[in-house]
DNA sequence: AATAAAATTGTAATGATTACAAATGTAATT
DNA sequence: AATTACATTTGTAATCATTACAATTTTATT
């Protein structure tokens, strides 16, 4: 399934900005800050906006075809697999690494009957196999 | 344990404004933001500085005597039980709930022998009790 | 008491995010 | 095709939590 497809499935006009921007995402797992998803494409589309970056991803966001990752303390991250996986964040490099062996903690629920659970992030921190030792 | 004795362990100089931030955090699970703390502590300290919570917080953090929790997008939030348990946050009061029957997830260690996993932090957001429905 | 080191304080800088109004683009209507 | 309404994008300015830093105060050492 396309950015076009995803787009007009979830009710998103598919604008020339939200196309580049979900583009970009479905081919980008990197987990990427807002700049790093601007200075990709002001390139290709030089009228571009840092605000329509927010904005579009702000929207993704709402209508969940991105993920919001508060990883990071400086930046915020965003994910095009919006499929049930944890993260991982080296604290020397900084790369965000996908964790999906994970068992799902829907187990939690139990003894918490009284929340409405909508989502679960779950951030593991540590080093990568380069900056380890 | 008290909180002179949780500093002179982890070799931290007990000084009054470090003793007052340890206490508050002892007896306020409530993960509060660096302004919740300072409001409470400044009446008591007139000469508090919001910056000396900042440097002691970043302190007791570096020497694990507090925890951050990035569950809130808009301010840092600490917790003074270091004990393994997951957060919940609602997306309306914005409060923070514990999660504490939370089955250990280090099963997923074994599916990335790579990575150096020092810390795990599971972030459930949706609505509690007083806000759903 | 004098000196050195550590901790605290106040203020200024940083920088990511948000607010907002103007400009542009798109769709509907006559 | 012109007009109007509406949605989206853009650029700039404001916000505000956090950090940097130098001056001051406190504490330890000689
Ligand atoms: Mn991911
Ligand atoms: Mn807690
Ligand atoms: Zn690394
Ligand atoms: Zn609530």
């Amino acid at each position: 399934m396309d950015a076009l497809d995803i787009l007009v499935k979830h009710d998103i006009k598919p604008s020339l900005q939200r196309l580049a921007v979900m583009e970009y995402m479905l081919t980008h797992f990197t987990h990427p800050t807002v700049d790093e998803i601007f200075s990709s494409l002001s390139p290709s589309i030089p009228t571009l906006s840092k605000t329509t970056i927010y904005n579009t991803l702000s929207l993704f966001e709402e209508q969940g075809v991105v993920l919001y990752l508060g990883i990071d303390k400086k930046n915020a991250r965003f994910d095009g697999n919006t499929s049930h996986h944890a993260h991982f964040r080296c604290k020397n490099c900084n790369a965000i690494i996908d964790i999906f062996n994970q068992k799902p903690e829907d187990v939690v629920l139990e003894g918490h009957p009284e929340l409405v659970i909508d989502d679960v992030q779950t951030y593991y921190t540590g080093y990568c196999k380069n900056c380890k030792k």
